[in-house]
DNA sequence: TTTTTTAAATTAACGGTGTTAATTATATTT
DNA sequence: AAATATAATTAACACCGTTAATTTAAAAAA
């Protein structure tokens, strides 16, 4: 008796359609700006309904984060065909850069905010097999790198650290507009080259004496 | 005729007032929790007073930023006395992170948060001694390497700028809780060891290598 | 067919936020 | 004592995330 029960689709189904609503909002006018009540309109929808299908915002967050990571997945995973480890750090370093230049809210969401970590925090066991194939691609690529004489006394997992951390030093530094200061101020960068590319092919130019 | 006009001292002495309720306040609390409400109930001022004296919450944000700053070049100005660039730049390296972890609160409004630079922003002059002292420092030290024989045939700015990305990468995926998700899936770090010690001493491995 | 039941969705409300406009208090000078 | 200029205040706006209480709607039972 009493009213049918919404099966596990039909509940998926609603998710999505809050998760696009969240999306469209958020590629749109930033995190910041996408609020529970503004996705709730979007789809015509209370607001309050959205926590029957998400726990809290930091939950849509989470979500969303899970989306970037597959997305620069998909990326990372065509260079899987680069035979030369080498090579293909090199590519991984600049498909990276581009990907947070290009995706800055989803790059915010993955590697900036704390939200969508908190809200892994509070989950008793953590999924996060878009994070893992990410990192596992780097991994995997110094450890080629090593084979190719590269790093060598070195340890792979902290090489691999190390040279993410660089990357999204700047990256962050550049998103977060702190490196626009610096740069205006201390480094005279020629009108028609992007800081973010000099720094990198100097990066390239510190892995080449890592042999 | 009228009231007396609060000359510059009084007017400095309330922004102080203010400044050091918000210190406490963003110290014990962090910058989340540190609302202009609570700050002039702290100082048992209205709310609406703080901004006789501050422009708005981002220009309060910006003026702690510049406190952060003047830390960090104080504990930067002690090195100056290291004659060796390289030993200057690895203990430059090891003061900014444990800065960044003895003073989270600091390192974000100082690096990751983007209000205090939004505020710079709307400003049509910008002053940032506190932050060039620092980055200037840098930078000589980078060029002092280059004396002893490092970093050949790269551009001193960028070097810099990829030192202080790798490091401050390292400081904000840590602050921020991405490191120690990845680092509990893929890394094992030794019990008694800590993840940036272990990444900066393979840091400075790489340095080596750069002479 | 009508009543009961139950899940889904809604409205109302709480306790906050940054910020601005309008008002009051206060001290000084005429 | 009255007028005035400035400092500080109150009231208000337009939001926010979230929870409790309530209503709607559809399926099952009578």
């Amino acid at each position: 008796m009493g009213r049918k029960e919404k099966d596990k689709q039909e509940i998926e189904d609603v998710r999505l359609k809050i998760l696009e609503a969240a999306k469209n909002l958020f590629l749109k006018e930033g995190y910041e700006a996408t609020s529970i009540r503004k996705i709730a309109a979007e789809i015509k929808l209370s607001p309050t309904t959205i926590y029957l299908y998400y726990k809290d915002k930091n939950d849509i967050a989470y979500t969303l984060h899970k989306e970037g990571f597959k997305i620069l997945g998909q990326q990372f995973a065509v260079l899987q065909h680069v035979e030369s480890g080498f090579e293909r750090l090199k590519a991984m370093g600049k498909i990276y850069i581009s990907f947070a230049i290009q995706n800055t809210d989803f790059y915010q969401l993955m590697f900036i905010m704390k939200e969508p970590m908190e809200f892994i925090a509070d989950k008793d066991f953590c999924e996060w097999e878009e994070g893992e194939f990410a990192f596992g691609a780097l991994q995997k690529t110094v450890s080629d790198c090593k084979a190719e004489g590269y790093f060598k006394g070195m340890n792979d997992n902290n090489v691999a650290l190390n040279v993410w951390a660089l990357v999204h030093g700047l990256c962050s530094l550049k998103l977060q507009g702190h490196l626009d200061h610096v740069a205006s101020a201390h480094l005279h960068v020629p009108e028609d080259r992007n800081i973010l590319d000099e720094a990198f092919e100097t990066l390239v130019l510190m892995l080449e004496k890592m042999k």
